[in-house]
DNA sequence: GGGAAAATATTGAATATTCAACGATTCCCA
DNA sequence: TGGGAATCGTTGAATATTCAATATTTTCCC
């Protein structure tokens, strides 16, 4: 009962460190932008030109709403997104992206493109597609 | 060109999904403590009661430097580890694990036992070690 | 239809994290 | 052996995140 197992072996360890590693590896590609992952969240969401609500996309990028909000400003302030007040429900605020934000936008998904086919490249196709896989059931799972 | 891959594709957002999905369910079980995660695994990785360095730690708990000297204060604050200056070399600092400290690592380890537990029924035990094991590649690789 | 309850986004204060710089010690090697 | 470079941990300032409270609008339902 004293020694337990190392930490090593649990998968929310697990998960912690591969993160990191991944979202490490992908921030440093995106460091010539000056941009940060979730910016690229935000602006890959917003790239279907349809509007999104932020509870909709603090939900779709994982951050918290405050949080957003705030990251929202500084994307407005960069002239990268812009807000609209919802028409039909005068509560929400609608996002769009700029035509800047849009180029943007490609210049990031190309580089996380980079990205993913060097790890395809590293870790192996099959071991990829297999990984994101149990990834999506575990997911789901949780939800 | 215009439309790339949805972002629920990429790797990268699929573990940051599964991993803030996992520590929230983590962190949802030690509030009774009243403990963050990362304070497990500092807890944890002191447990063989051998003396880690901020440097050891810091690499362990995946926690930058300063981060940690700062949540190691609180964690001094509440009497759950102390410091030891290296008298080997005395530029390192060795962290302890108190009795108190070591209690509490025994409550947080059932904690996130039963938490496993709980994943490997709903998941299903061969899902969870295959991504496990995965997991383990993809870290190795990405180093 | 009117008013309580719920949903949505933001704000401000408290807290936490990060970056860059520093002080102390040890290492290296000329 | 001396001294510059590297390592280790901490600090302070700047930045970011979170929690609780708020304002606004909509929904519900009697």
């Amino acid at each position: 009962m004293a020694s337990s197992k190392p930490i090593t072996t649990h998968l929310a360890y697990l998960l912690a460190q591969a993160n990191r590693e991944i979202n490490r590896q992908l921030d440093a590609r995106f460091r010539k932008e000056g941009v940060p992952v979730e910016q690229w969240r935000i602006l890959k969401v917003l790239s279907d030109g349809k509007g999104h609500s932020m509870g909709e996309l603090a939900e779709a990028v994982l951050l918290n709403h405050p949080t957003l909000t705030k990251m929202i400003d500084r994307m407005v302030s960069d002239s990268l997104v812009y807000r609209v007040q919802d028409a039909d429900d005068r509560r929400k605020v609608l996002m769009f992206s700029s035509d800047r934000g849009k180029a943007l936008t490609q210049r990031l998904n190309s580089l996380a493109l980079h990205q993913e086919a060097f790890i395809a490249e590293n870790y192996g196709d099959k071991a990829t597609a297999e990984l994101k896989r149990l990834l999506e059931g575990l997911i789901e799972k949780a939800n």
